[in-house]
DNA sequence: GAGTTTGAAACT
DNA sequence: CAGTTTCAAACTC
């Protein structure tokens, strides 16, 4: 898990996890600290905490933990909803719990006890555990999954964040699926043989676990929180809980995994749990409670292993199997590609109850096969990415639909695609942003999916998946834009490139931080998940020459906040272009400025040549100035303009171009970003989504660690109003030498001013307080560029 | 949808 | 650092 020290310190924290007695000891206790190496996930271990300067090496790693977190919390709101009310929901609690369960396993070596149990169905849980350990040729197959969970706490931490990213995808199948329980019990089960046959079942597994950790952070915050909770608890509990998981692991999952029914009781507890536990341990054992607790909502504990055991047995025997095998290479890329896959595979599964021998059979592919045939198959989807932005992002405000969740997913995916997603996004944003940012954010804002929403969103999802599948596999599948430019711009990135070769940030989707989607036209795209490494190198040249290349090109204050509500999106006054813009004819009165695109007003940095921001003039650096000095001319036209809007509310570009001083002035590219933010401001999830669009375009690719911490940081914020205030504080941490008043301006290797990502800020649930905070988050977002 | 305009990004 | 070129989005028709 990661600690919010981890996430302050950055790289130094990781190594001092490492070298944390805790950590040691949670190693020594989980089987996979050894296999680490052993496999794969190439860019997980890179990844990996290793190397935490491998942040844009393995930004995937970071994207997807942010991604995750942001799903887990618009998924965790689904789900809560689901689990209160829905057998469905209910259904991939369960899964979840036990995909969380494998994937903590993963640290803490889980996936002997899921071998185990599938190699001894008729084994008791207790006695499997210790099998587990002593049976090898399980073990080796565990061992081989857990590869994945190589990496250590902080690896636990990315594979929750996958885990929920794949949880999403389940999430939606089960519900939309299991309209009962028991249904969704027998579906869960049929998925996890399906899987077995082809190793999906850890995926399955994944996913399940992924919504555990959603349930575990029902609300963004909560999981965080477990991220973020500190190592303290973790040596607390660690020990004890560790070892009781170890020991119990093995029912509890095999439990979680029947419980499915009753799992909407217990998806609380594990939260419960996991909220106050720390660590991964803690995490373990809240789902192994959960679980239990789940799977009898109405008879005790004992029934329910009682129960689960055998049945447990049975279902583990088939599925787990299989699973654990392909699981092994799976697994990494899941996190990364994978991830995806899975979830469209859930997702498939969901949306084609029968046609899981399809997807088996896909899934027997290598990941990246898997990945083609599914995007081949891949449904038309409603492309709600958000840019990623994860996100990225991404991105990352996308749809508000139930698809939102989807766009998560795929903002997410996105992220993990992208070698270092930055959106984050909050997906581009991120991102998104991400978005998401990113994406990502407006799925947890509308929790209101029901079951059978859900069910759709899955089948969505799932359409999804495959369509970002698509961009990875196949060039031809391009993130759709589907939204304009409104809200999913940021973090739905698409292009339009033909020489760039979408490597360079001519591109928008690569600025972003976000692989090309199907949405894109681009030609000759290298910005691809198959392409990562040359992404990866691409964009630690063009950070290298500027390293806030991919932050915001917009920095807003606080006082700019404008609340999704606000229609009117009046420039913050605070909010401004990182560099300035040096529009010539536009009079910054056209998309073609960035500031107005943006949504803020000109400031001092900006070399403009007739300035007419309607947002802000630049002489008037301050738009509050120029607002000033505009209301005597605005107030009259205002009033025309007020009227005009009334009428015509949608245009209030002409409004602001007659009154450049007008508060009012809305550019499309405000509605975008703002639209990113605001979404996320409603929701206390959505800002890291937006965060991650915004901020951390390059959350996708960017290094993983600045987005956890920045994901933490931004766990806490509420909403919109806690974002300004990163901005403005980020720029005065960023600054630091920076002048507050102009936007920040950091000098850039070119000269250029840059102002550093406000997203990527955490965000302080107190405007004040948080400030003191962001500055300490702030030192870990530049080790991020550093490292670069 | 093609062509033009524009300004950022990249290059020298 | 300044100037030029390249590029793709924004815009226009």
């Amino acid at each position: 898990m990661d600690t919010p020290e981890r996430n302050q310190i950055g790289s130094t924290s990781v190594s001092k996890f490492e070298d944390s007695p805790v950590f040691n000891y949670i190693n020594n206790l989980s089987p996979i600290q050894p296999v680490k190496s052993i496999h794969t996930s190439q860019t997980f271990n890179s990844l990996s905490f290793a190397s935490l300067p491998s942040v844009f090496t393995s930004p995937h790693a970071s994207s997807y933990k942010e991604s995750r977190f942001l799903r887990r919390h618009s998924i965790s709101d689904l789900s809560k909803p689901d689990f209160s009310t829905e057998d469905g929901s209910k259904v991939e609690t369960d899964g979840g719990a036990t995909g969380n369960v494998a994937q903590l396993q993963d640290d803490s070596s889980p996936p002997d006890e899921k071998s185990d149990s599938l190699s001894n169905p008729s084994t008791e849980l207790p006695s499997e555990r210790p099998e587990s350990t002593k049976e090898e040729p399980q073990a080796s197959k565990s061992d081989s999954s857990r590869p994945d969970c190589d990496q250590k706490l902080p690896d636990s931490v990315l594979k929750s964040g996958e885990d929920l990213a794949l949880s999403d995808s389940c999430v939606k199948n089960k519900s939309g699926n299991g309209s009962s329980e028991a249904e969704g019990n027998k579906q869960v089960i049929n998925h996890t043989e399906e899987r077995e046959g082809t190793g999906y079942d850890w995926e399955s597994l994944m996913t399940e676990g992924a919504d555990l950790l959603i349930f575990s952070s029902p609300n963004g915050s909560e999981a965080i929180r477990l991220v973020q909770k500190p190592l303290d608890l973790v040596t607390g509990f660690a020990s004890s809980t560790l070892s009781q998981i170890m020991e119990n692991d093995n029912a509890d999952l095999s439990k979680m995994r029947i419980a499915d029914p009753v799992e909407s009781s217990g998806g609380q507890h594990e939260i419960e749990f996991l909220s106050s536990q720390a660590g991964e341990a803690c995490e373990l054992k809240d789902m192994d409670q959960g679980i239990d607790s789940l799977s009898f909502p109405n008879s005790s504990n004992s029934m329910s292993r009682e129960i689960t055991d055998d049945e447990v047995a049975r279902y583990i025997a088939d599925d787990c199997k299989p699973a654990s095998n392909l699981y092994r290479g799976m697994r990494r890329r899941c996190l990364d590609f994978e991830a995806a896959v899975s979830r469209r595979k859930n997702l498939e599964d969901s949306s084609n109850g029968g046609s899981v021998s399809k997807r088996s059979e896909e899934k027997t592919a290598s990941m990246d096969k898997q990945l083609v045939p599914y995007k081949s198959g891949g449904v038309a989807t409603r492309c709600v990415l958000t840019g990623i932005g994860l996100h990225l992002n991404a991105l990352a405000t996308t749809s508000k639909d139930a698809k939102n969740l989807n766009h998560d997913k795929f903002s997410s995916e996105r992220q993990l695609n992208l070698p270092n997603s930055s959106a984050s996004c909050h997906s581009p944003s991120g991102g998104l942003d991400p978005l998401l940012t990113s994406a990502v954010t407006e799925r947890d804002m509308d929790p209101s999916g029901n079951g059978a929403q859900n069910e759709e969103d899955g089948a969505r999802a799932s359409a999804y998946v495959l369509a970002e599948d698509f961009n990875q596999n196949s060039p031809k599948k391009k993130r759709r834009r589907l939204e304009p430019a409104g809200e999913t711009e940021s973090s739905c990135k698409r292009c339009n490139c033909k020489k760039s070769k979408c490597l360079k940030l001519y591109c928008e989707c690569f600025a972003a931080g976000v692989y090309c989607i199907e949405p894109c036209s681009c030609q000759d795209c290298f910005n691809k998940p198959i392409h990562e490494d040359t992404v990866l190198a691409t964009r630690k040249q063009i950070e290298s020459r500027n390293p806030l290349a991919f932050a915001p090109k917009v920095i807003r204050n606080s006082d700019s906040l404008p609340e999704p509500g606000d229609e009117s999106n009046k420039t913050p006054a605070s909010a401004r272009h990182k560099r300035g813009c040096n529009c010539k004819k536009s009079s910054c009165l056209k998309k073609y400025c960035e500031c107005y695109q943006g949504g803020v007003g000109c400031s001092i940095s900006c070399r403009c040549e007739g300035c007419k921001n309607a947002f802000g003039r630049k002489d008037g650096s301050s738009i509050l100035g120029l607002e000033a000095e505009l209301e005597e001319e605005e107030t009259e036209a205002n009033h025309k303009s007020m009227m005009d809007k009334g009428l015509q509310g949608p245009e209030i570009q002409n409004n602001e171009e007659q009154n450049p001083g007008s508060a009012i002035p809305s550019t499309p590219l405000q509605l975008s970003r703002q639209l990113v933010a605001l979404p996320f401001s409603s929701r206390s999830k959505p800002l890291r989504s937006s965060f991650l669009n915004v901020g951390s375009s390059s959350g996708f690719y960017a290094g993983h660690k600045l987005e956890k911490p920045n994901i933490l940081r931004a766990q806490p914020d509420l909403g919109i109003n806690t974002k300004p205030v990163l901005e403005d504080e980020m720029p005065d941490i960023l600054r630091g030498e920076c002048s507050p008043g102009a936007g920040v301006k950091t000098g850039s290797p070119n000269s250029k001013r840059i102002s550093p990502p406000q997203s990527d800020f955490g965000l302080s649930p107190l405007p004040r307080t948080g400030r003191k905070l962001i500055l300490q988050s702030i030192p870990s977002f530049p080790s991020l560029t550093p490292q670069h």
